[in-house]
DNA sequence: GTTATCAATATTGTCAACAATTCAGTCGAC
DNA sequence: GTCGACTGAATTGTTGACAATATTGATAAC
């Protein structure tokens, strides 16, 4: 018998995931019904392992399930998307203040490695590198403060905003002025500066927080 | 037929959060495996209820669930147990200064009631009746602070710290310092000065930190 | 035309039986 | 005695059938 696993059956594959990642890509809109014995069909498993899925989502507030009337894509209210960028910039503030005090001198040449990268991208107006680029640098500064439990709640933060980051990604001249932000967090980071570095992390997250909200007000304006 | 519900059926009632405040309250202890078919019965309730709820407590971080192996509940390391203490820390920072920005007069006479209910419940060294001021201090300025998706986190993350709080608040003349501070905070906000009562809140949850950490040496010590 | 009533359908909730897996202990070989 | 294979029990995972509830559409009454 092989020690190691038979390379993970790719039939159930954690169901919960692959319905995560068909609503922060779009494929199932907000609002939209999530029918139990559809679902169990095209994703090939039995309806008891979608009700469990859609229970889990239920809880982290993907779904909203109501009794004997099904489970909906939870749409995630203009509001409430403030709401979320304000915790995740209270979260990532203290992330950045961890990492600050924790981070080792290798971790601190990987931090700017990775802004080397993200300064490349955008003078090549490479915009799939700079966001691949943003996502590393945000997820080398969670790695270095290494606090477990703030990590799993901003995943959870970061998926619901998923379904909007978009907007402001694409506004222009964004990522210069990101780039300028980035370079103040790992920059503070390096030297050791606690304060400074939860202090250019929250600029940086309070900037797009505004920038989201700005971008919701464009949307409505323009009879979005 | 009646427009309200005939008075939600006491038998459901939703597993896991019966569950939950079982955990929460030590009835169900760290490590110990939860059977489904034990579950079921003593709830009265089928094996797929059970399922669900432990789905979602899996989800929530209250249980550990391993394919064909069952779920057990999930024991908080000490670390973590300060990780905790420090993400919240951090959320109630935020909310802190959110209540500042928005607290109607209104709302500072019920923080400053509740103040002074916590005073006396202090000076009558009446420990029950100062948990309850405490909790209700914190939970009024949740509610001023109007962030849900903060406050939906904040809560999973004191249902974690439960177990522990206990050792924190027995701790001798911890109700005096910790009057002193909610003074601040309340102060604070009353005065609409966000930053200080972000301030505030920071420096209380950092010194219940703190002793938490203390606390734990000390058990860890004291040969528990 | 609008509303109410009812049947038909779609969907969720419940349940029990069965299959698959893990776990505990026994037995035998060495 | 120790290790390994084996058997039986305990437990989880899967499945299909059925019951309960909600939704839709049609029909009738006004």
């Amino acid at each position: 018998m092989p020690v190691v696993r038979p390379a993970s059956p790719p039939e159930p594959l954690d169901i919960a995931a692959r319905l995560r990642e068909a609503i922060t890509r779009g494929q199932l809109m907000p609002n939209e019904r999530l029918i139990e014995a559809e679902l169990a069909q095209s994703y090939g498993v039995n309806r008891a392992n979608i009700r469990m899925a859609l229970a889990m989502l239920d809880q982290e507030g993907l779904v909203v399930r109501e009794p004997n009337r099904g489970a909906r894509v939870r749409a995630v209210s203009e509001a409430e998307a403030v709401e979320i960028a304000e915790t995740r910039l209270a979260i990532e503030g203290l992330l950045a203040r961890r990492a600050a005090e924790r981070a080792t001198p290798a971790d601190r040449r990987t931090l700017r490695a990775i802004e080397k990268d993200m300064r490349r991208a955008i003078e090549q107006s490479d915009y799939a590198a700079f966001s691949r680029t943003n996502a590393a640098l945000h997820g080398e500064i969670q790695r270095i403060a290494g606090n477990e439990t703030a990590n799993r709640i901003l995943k959870t933060l970061k998926t619901h905003l998923v379904r909007l980051q978009y907007r402001v990604i694409m506004l222009p001249d964004r990522s210069k002025s990101s780039l300028k932000e980035h370079g103040a967090i790992v920059e503070a980071i390096c030297a050791g500066d606690a304060d400074g570095a939860e202090a250019a992390m929250r600029q940086h997250l309070l900037n797009f927080r505004n920038l989201l909200r700005r971008s919701i007000e464009a949307a409505r304006l323009g009879g979005f």
